[in-house]
DNA sequence: ATAAATATTCGTATATTTGCGAACAATAAA
DNA sequence: TTTATTGTTCGCAAATATACGAATATTTAT
C-alpha cells in the first residue's frame, strides 16, 4: 500500500475537467470562443436556462479560471481568461497524448 | 428567446469532461493509458481510496465509455477504449482549437 | 425621486457524487 | 468442504451540484 499522492497538474486538469463537465458550460464557453456573444444577457437569451442558473454556470467556469468578466454597465461582459484557457489546453492535450500505440492495448 | 438547442457533441464533451472531473480518474487513466497498469489490485494499492470507491470510479469511466474492463479470474483488467478515447481526443482537440487569437480577446 | 434594465445573490428543493466498511459472489487452492 | 483471493454491490452518510423564482443591488433614463 504506497498510496500514491496526486500531482498538481493531475489536481488541476480534473478541476478544468469538472468545470467542463456539463453540456451548458461548454456552451457557453463554445460561444466565448467563437466571440459570437459575449454578454450575459445574449447569452441568457440563447441558453435553455433560467437567468439566475446561467450565473451559477458563470461562476463556476470563473471559479476554475477559464473565464473572466468584466462589468460594462448594465451589461456584464464574459470573456475567456486565454492563460488558463492555454494552460489547460495544453494540459488536455498532454493527457491524450499519453496513449501511443492505440492498437496494441489489452 | 430562441433557446438553442443544445448539439450531440456538446452533449458528449461535456459527457468525457465530467468523467475526468475527478483527478482519481484522472490517475487511473493515465496509469491505463501509460500501461504501467492494468489491474483493479495494482491499482488499488497505490491509489489513496478504499477498494470499493475505486469500483465506483472505474464504474464511470465504464459508463462514460472511456475504459473497458475484461474478468481474468481471479483479477479483473481494465484498458483504455481506444476507440472512445480518440473520440474525447478530438472532441477536446477540436474544442480547445476554436479559441484562434488568443490575445485579441476583450 | 421613480422607474427601467441588467445581472447577482438568496432561499429552497431535489438529485447526484463521493466515500467507507460490511456483506456478497465467484473461483482457485488446501 | 473449507479457506483464501479478488472485486463488486449494498447500505448508509455527508457533501456538492443543479435549477428555479423572488428578492436585491446598481446604474441609467424619465
Amino acid at each position: 500500500m504506497s498510496k500514491k499522492e496526486l500531482t498538481a497538474d493531475q489536481e488541476q486538469l480534473a478541476r478544468f475537467a469538472k468545470a467542463l463537465g456539463h453540456p451548458i458550460r461548454i456552451a457557453i464557453l463554445g460561444m466565448l470562443a467563437n466571440q459570437s456573444c459575449c454578454y450575459h444577457g445574449d447569452m441568457s437569451e440563447i441558453l435553455p436556462i433560467a437567468k439566475s442558473t446561467l450565473s451559477q454556470h458563470l461562476n463556476e467556469l470563473k471559479d476554475a479560471g477559464l473565464i473572466q468578466g468584466t462589468i460594462t454597465l448594465p451589461t456584464v461582459k464574459y470573456c475567456i481568461h486565454s492563460e488558463n484557457w492555454n494552460k489547460a489546453k495544453e494540459l488536455f492535450g498532454g493527457f491524450f497524448t499519453q496513449l501511443q500505440n492505440t492498437d496494441e492495448i489489452c
